[in-house]
DNA sequence: TGGGTGACCATAG
DNA sequence: ACTATGGCCACCC
């Protein structure tokens, strides 16, 4: 693998951290959404930078849990990202996250918005 | 400078 | 319920 890996300027570097930190804020056995970590930190339709972000996710020298970070389907859109395809429905499942055909069983049940949850941060 | 792309989302028909 | 379209913002030719 080349190391043209995602390049974090200054500018966004701080964007990034702020998903990562959300991300690690997630609690085991929940998931949330791109959409909801991208209104979380308030932009409004960041959601592909978000996804975009998670692209650097696994460089990160603190833990990311980026399986519990899906679309707003609960479907698992990143899996392909993950060092093997089935690597993130194994992570979710050895959290008790059902997934069936690339999707969070229950969605409704297991989500966490963060906007919700860390109202008072 | 401009066009294509992306681990997305909301809206409209 | 399903497809199409536009918006979003940063990256890479």
């Amino acid at each position: 693998m080349p190391d043209n890996s995602i390049k974090i300027s200054e500018k966004n570097k701080d964007y990034f951290d702020s998903v990562f930190q959300v991300v690690r804020l997630i609690p085991k056995g929940r998931a949330t959404s791109y959409g909801a970590i991208s209104n979380y930190l308030g932009t409004k339709s960041g959601a592909r930078m978000v996804g975009w972000a998670m692209n650097a996710s696994h460089s990160q020298k603190e833990y990311v849990p980026a399986h519990r970070v899906v679309n707003r389907n609960g479907m698992l859109t990143g899996k392909h990202h993950f060092p093997s395809p089935t690597a993130m429905q194994e992570a979710l499942e050895s959290e008790e996250i059902l997934v069936k055909d690339d999707k969070i069983q229950n969605f409704k049940a297991v989500y966490w918005d963060p906007s919700e949850e860390l109202k008072f941060d």
